[in-house]
DNA sequence: TTTTGCATTGAATAAATGTTCAACCAATAA
DNA sequence: TTATTGGTTGAACATTTATTCAATGCAAAA
């Protein structure tokens, strides 16, 4: 008999953790089509043969990436409106929160770009594309609605509070995608003229 | 003897246009490594050899483009700078036309994919980073310059006027990727939303 | 020690794609 | 009409790269 179930199920998840790492630092860098799966081998020295036996190609590889970032970001979002504190709380939080990230994690900002890049790209696998569809609006409604509590309650500006939500978005891409350009030399803005936006 | 000169160069000059004017659009759409010789050849009517005629490689197209990109963007820059109006009238106009110049011409949200992707990808040519990389700044700098007059004025904010600046320009790219991604169904935000950033 | 099941390897395969090049054609001057 | 120049073509070539697969290694059970 070979290993065990469970050391086998160990080892398994750590190569797949392994590939899905560098793979995300790879598409983030240098996108799909010009990842070479010998860069990912490379990197994790492991095998391209056995980055096959963990994925059926390169672009399942993709569409795992695009799949734990939606869910990420989504599930931080839900996390946020749940929270028992005002609307101007939350949006403070979601700001800082959203600005620290992308300072500290490259996988944030990483993440961004793998998302931009899916959304945007026609040589993208289908798949991911749909993913992000039918998942990137639940970010837009949560933040929508916190805006509309946070205009009753008086504290929030009284634009349209979806037009407020495309712009918190956009400029927390546009920000990401200017860490990942920048790294370390990237010096983050102090989050208080962001928030000049929306809040009262 | 064969056509005249200026007939020649005529012919020369659109087809390098037509080339330069559908790479744009599939850089854009697909990035650099996924765009494929064929692909603009098909679009273009252009056969793959006579592609090679005009420019010497692929990343030769890509380059050029980047340089017309910043070119343009930089040239935008100095004559905001130039015109005879305060500096808020200044900061009004930019973010108008940068607005406008989203929604209408696309190919100005193809330029910002093809910098942003020129900036951050790895698979890039060299060349056209150190484009970006030596006139990205033009256009941060003029920027920085109208805020600091406009704080003398009184009328724009007391933030870091570097800072307003970051986010001046990141969230212009991050509304033209999001024009990108979304096309005709995109709805441009009010642009008082985004002043509100800058202007008292 | 031997067997077994599975992870692991890397060379082989097949397909795709950037680039070259010899031949072709079209317009104009002679 | 003919010769010439230079734009134009597309098949051929060389290289790269995703994917497969037969063989190997290894840890645990018998």
């Amino acid at each position: 008999m070979p290993r065990n179930k469970e050391s086998n199920q160990k080892v398994k998840d750590e190569r797949k953790e392994q590939i899905l790492s560098v793979a995300l630092m790879l598409f983030a860098t240098k996108g799909l089509a010009a990842t070479r799966i010998t860069d990912i081998s490379a990197k994790t020295d492991i095998s391209q043969g056995l980055i096959y036996h963990y994925f059926s190609s390169k672009e399942e590889i993709f569409v795992s990436l695009i799949r734990s970032a939606m869910n990420k970001m989504n599930e931080a979002a839900r996390n946020l409106e749940r929270l028992p504190i005002p609307a101007k709380e939350k949006i403070i939080l979601a700001a800082t929160e959203l600005l620290k990230g992308i300072v500290k994690n490259e996988s944030t900002s990483q993440y961004y770009f793998l998302i931009t890049q899916a959304a945007l790209s026609d040589a993208i696998p289908l798949e991911a594309k749909e993913i992000i569809k039918s998942q990137n609006d639940v970010k837009y409604e949560i933040i929508t609605r916190i805006f509309q509590e946070g205009q009753k309650d008086g504290v929030v500006k009284d634009h349209d509070a979806r037009e407020m939500t495309t712009f918190f978005f956009t400029t927390i891409n546009g920000l990401a995608l200017n860490k990942a350009i920048y790294g370390k030399k990237f010096k983050m803005p102090d989050k208080n003229i962001f928030l000049n936006m929306f809040l009262k």
